[in-house]
DNA sequence: GACCAAATGAACCAACTGGTACAATTTACC
DNA sequence: GGTAAATTGTACCAGTTGGTTCATTTGGTC
């Protein structure tokens, strides 16, 4: 997303080809992004990834090994973009109550901005999480969400605006909660009721109710 | 469900097999289930459902044409039975605030006794739940379900114990996905967090949070 | 008991799909 | 400019998969 460029380097003679391994790695992620998000894990085809890249079938499997490799990759990118997003956050100079709405609205706004995100953990989840597992890179970080939320929430018992006896997962799980089910049910609500909840004059709608919602949950 | 024999007519002779068009029809439609559920639309396999079942593959194209018409006899089958759940419900002798309690209970467990269910409305997603705008039985019904939320809603507002201004939907969305996240992501809730919200320690903590929730978001 | 539509069985197949064998080319490094 | 390791291209394949062909059996009807 940063710099999509590829960057050939200025090449003397006249190669019929320039190596550009990052390059070609980023290529096939992006492609292989585009196609697990649309079809899943088991309807994503090999051949339809090597197509949308620059290069060809054999690069996925020399740097990725096999499909399920090149899956877990694009999970672990993604992971690593939220776990980004959640560090980036820099809510510890405001107080409590103002901070969990500011947390709420931009984890609201994450997902509704990255529905390849959510769309990819729908994917995840119906696998079971077994990719999740698998990955080494991800068993090690994460909870800092949490952290983040216990600091929060904690602050704002001491000063008195929310109620105790809370707990920070779940706090952090109604946010999740009401912040996913409308993009990954976003079809399945359209169908039933009429209604868009990605269209941009229902959304703000929406993501109010969400942040009242979950302040309502912490005041007394 | 209601009675899974087969009812075998007693034989004259001795045929080979029995016909019972009923028999096979659900025989097959629970094997799909079972697959669908499990592996989604693409990862199913046609000779798995087979071997599951008490007929042959033949079967499956003679009764539902194919791959895509078994699954969508399934998800048929699911929408019927969580709109008999909904028009099953019978709050209308209840105080609002009592009803609407109730309400988001039944909702929180129904979603929590049938994965099943939450596992096809999420695959159904994944694929912009195309057969679900297909299917000619599922677009004439539904619907209910708000209804029976704006008439307690409105009746609490009467009532003075909900606040005015909010809409069935609204209330519905919010009810539903306290209701679904922590089925639909249980998987990757517990690879992140290490917490199992299907776990009957954990649940019934959960539950009473998602009551708590709605009731608050309702309340002056 | 003859007849026919509905229901079922068993083997088969063409297309697709993940993955590979075999080289060829490029680049870093001396 | 020679050498080896890293990187890429091309053609190919074996197993799988959704779907079908062809023949047979069953059960109701007259």
């Amino acid at each position: 997303m940063e710099k999509t460029d590829t960057a050939p380097r200025p090449d003397r003679k006249s190669p019929s080809w320039t190596q550009d391994p990052e390059g070609v790695r980023r290529s096939i992620l992006e492609a292989a992004r585009i196609e697990f998000v649309e079809h899943g894990l088991s309807g994503a085809r090999v051949d339809e990834i090597a197509a949308k890249t620059a290069t060809s079938k054999r690069m996925i499997y020399y740097y990725f090994g096999d499909k399920e490799g090149l899956y877990r990759a694009v999970i672990e990118e993604m992971y690593d973009r939220i776990r980004r997003f959640e560090r980036g956050l820099d809510l510890g100079a405001l107080p409590p109550d103002e901070a969990m709405a500011k947390l709420a609205g931009f984890t609201f706004d994450y997902h509704a901005d990255n529905p390849d995100f959510v769309r990819m953990v729908m994917i995840e989840n119906i696998h079971h999480a077994r990719h999740l597992a698998t990955s080494t890179k991800i068993a090690t970080l994460n909870l800092s969400i949490i952290d983040v939320i216990r600091e929060i929430y904690e602050g704002g018992v001491a000063a008195g605006l929310f109620r105790p006896g809370l707990e920070a997962l779940d706090i952090h799980l109604t946010i999740s909660a009401l912040s996913f089910y409308n993009v990954s049910n976003r079809a399945s609500i359209r169908q039933v009721f009429g209604h868009d909840m990605g269209a941009p004059d229902i959304l703000p709608q929406r993501r109010q109710t969400a942040i009242d919602t979950v302040m309502r949950m912490l005041r007394h």
